[in-house]
DNA sequence: CTGTTAGCGCCTTCAC
DNA sequence: GTGAAGGCGCTAACAG
């Protein structure tokens, strides 16, 4: 527990000044051969490795790439890793950094953590699922899943409406005609074109939707329950379901469960994301696959060509229906 | 892409000094109550936050815990959801950071991370599979897999004699006698003790350990390669590998279909771990849980109870066999 | 070639 | 109740 070695300690240990020292280290000219390699042999001895914060404060660069979260779940950790692997073999170290939001804040996680890592710690961000895009920013940054469409910072998100037309068409070729829509986070662009494309489907099916068939679910399991049960309790309740993610749509299943429907017999679901939970729920998930680990690569490409100067870009990668055990031909 | 604000700007635009912004800003008293607001207000419509790094230079707490990797796998990952969570409604935000070991750096990845993030970024740190345990840090950590046994820092990890010894136990069950051992990385006390725990069940069953069946995997995919063809290509075979990980399991097993070898029918692998990827690999993966979620919160107990002076603790948690269908009874 | 000086943004004495 | 000065560890200018 005792202190890290300083940038003085080495000075003094070495018997030159911290300058000197500093040189040394950062392989600037202006140190004889001889003194830099007596200062590297002391800096081994000590073990002394700059303070980041310290260097981070003072020079402009960190060669650090922030990946800002609200909160580490399935969907931000499998962007991590191939955030994590895209920066393999570059200069950059990988800093993931999940804010904590204080009660009254009302300015968003992504405001708060940019502005604290912002501009010193990190030369560029990665926001996932940022609700709200910050306007401007100290450093470059790149949206994945961001809450609005392509008009500002660049983006990068997956073709949410293909794929929310795929699995809706997936439960109407099963014969489905009743298929409810749990929807996402309204205030996030992904929701509302998942919703889009379930619309497309139906309307290109020539059945009509039925607003009391589209309920919100909130992407998240607790902001799920709620609507699950108020799908199944309609006069008319669906045969399927389209939720706007696995982790609803597994919650769907559970609250089907819970009132004595089986799934896929009595009820089919689709989800969306293909998180790795998907394919291990019981009964396996059907679901639309977005490339996660494609997409924290695709993002640490823009970011850095950011860096260099270049233009923000929006990408979208497509999505990919997955056929699992959750969906069965509509009951007769 | 505009210069964020720093506590200058707030006290020029509030026309007091830095200090009084400062003072109202982290609530000490010496503030009149109409200063207090008027300078709350200033900050919020510039959207002002302190910078982390300014900030953890000049005091000593950050009420930051750091996750320090060597690299964003699906181990780490599902440890960091755990340590993630068990940070919710704790005053401390998470940062994860994976440092890229420079080629020359024989320091290993723990040291220099710690070094450069300890007593500055970071209170306190969670030191993911480390292969050397740093004696003294001017930080508390906690180890997570260490490379050794409870000695100096805290340590948490898994039962992992067990563990070992449950999987090799379910093999011989199975009828198998010829197993092989896809041995982990030999300088992680984890690889030792599960080649520990697969001898003990041999030894138990009364069969002979060849040591012609144990073979270097290495933890990794990439490393495990040669060592499965290798075990194929003995004169005589074995029907059953224990693989140190999931990773190197799931190698063996696409090595074998390689060879025209269909799991389980003509051969029978278990893993270890339980990453997701278990659940969902071709065929499911028989294999023994960690539970990583709960390391992962064990490890922030520990941690948190060492940053208000407690004592290091050892933490051993349980390891539970999973079987799946990776694993069948011998053939005859 | 080496050392001294200044200052990055912030917080903490200590005067006023 | 408020402001001025110093310093955390480090690097970039400038002196010597």
């Amino acid at each position: 527990m005792n202190r890290r070695p300083t940038i003085t300690d080495v000075a003094r240990a070495a018997g030159v000044s911290v300058a000197t020292v500093s040189k040394a280290i950062n392989d600037r000219d202006g140190v004889s051969a001889a003194t830099h390699a007596h200062v590297l042999k002391v800096v081994a001895e000590l073990g002394y490795e700059s303070s980041l914060v310290a260097t981070s404060m003072r020079r402009g660069r960190t060669n650090v790439i922030g990946v800002l979260v609200a909160e580490f779940e399935p969907f931000a950790l499998q962007l991590l890793q191939g955030v994590s692997t895209a920066l393999q073999g570059t200069p950059y170290d990988v800093l993931a950094y999940a804010g904590t939001v204080s009660a009254g804040d009302h300015l968003g996680w992504e405001r708060r953590s940019l502005s604290r890592l912002g501009g010193t710690l990190i030369d560029g961000a990665i926001l996932v699922t940022p609700t709200t895009t910050p306007a401007h920013s100290s450093v470059p940054i790149v949206a994945v899943d961001p809450h609005t469409g392509p008009d500002g910072p660049a983006t990068v998100a997956v073709q949410n409406i293909d794929g929310a037309r795929a699995a809706t068409e997936h439960l109407i070729s099963l014969g489905h005609r009743r298929i409810g829509h749990l929807r996402g986070r309204t205030d996030l662009e992904s929701a509302q074109q998942r919703e889009e494309g379930y619309r497309q489907a139906l309307e290109a099916a020539g059945i009509r939707a039925d607003p009391a068939l589209i309920i919100d679910g909130g992407y998240r399991a607790a902001s799920a329950t709620a609507g699950a049960h108020a799908l199944l309790t309609l006069p008319d309740p669906p045969t399927a379901v389209f939720a706007a993610n696995d982790l609803t749509a597994i919650e769907m299943i559970r609250v089907a469960a819970e009132r004595g429907l089986t799934t896929p017999r009595d009820l089919s679901v689709v989800g969306f994301d293909d998180v790795p939970q998907a394919a291990s729920s019981v009964p396996q998930l059907t679901t639309v696959r977005q490339p996660l680990i494609e997409m924290g690569e695709s993002a640490v490409r823009v970011l850095l060509s950011m860096l260099e100067g270049g233009e923000p870009e929006h990408v979208r990668m497509p999505a990919e229906l997955v056929v699992r055990s959750s969906t069965a031909v509509a009951p007769t």
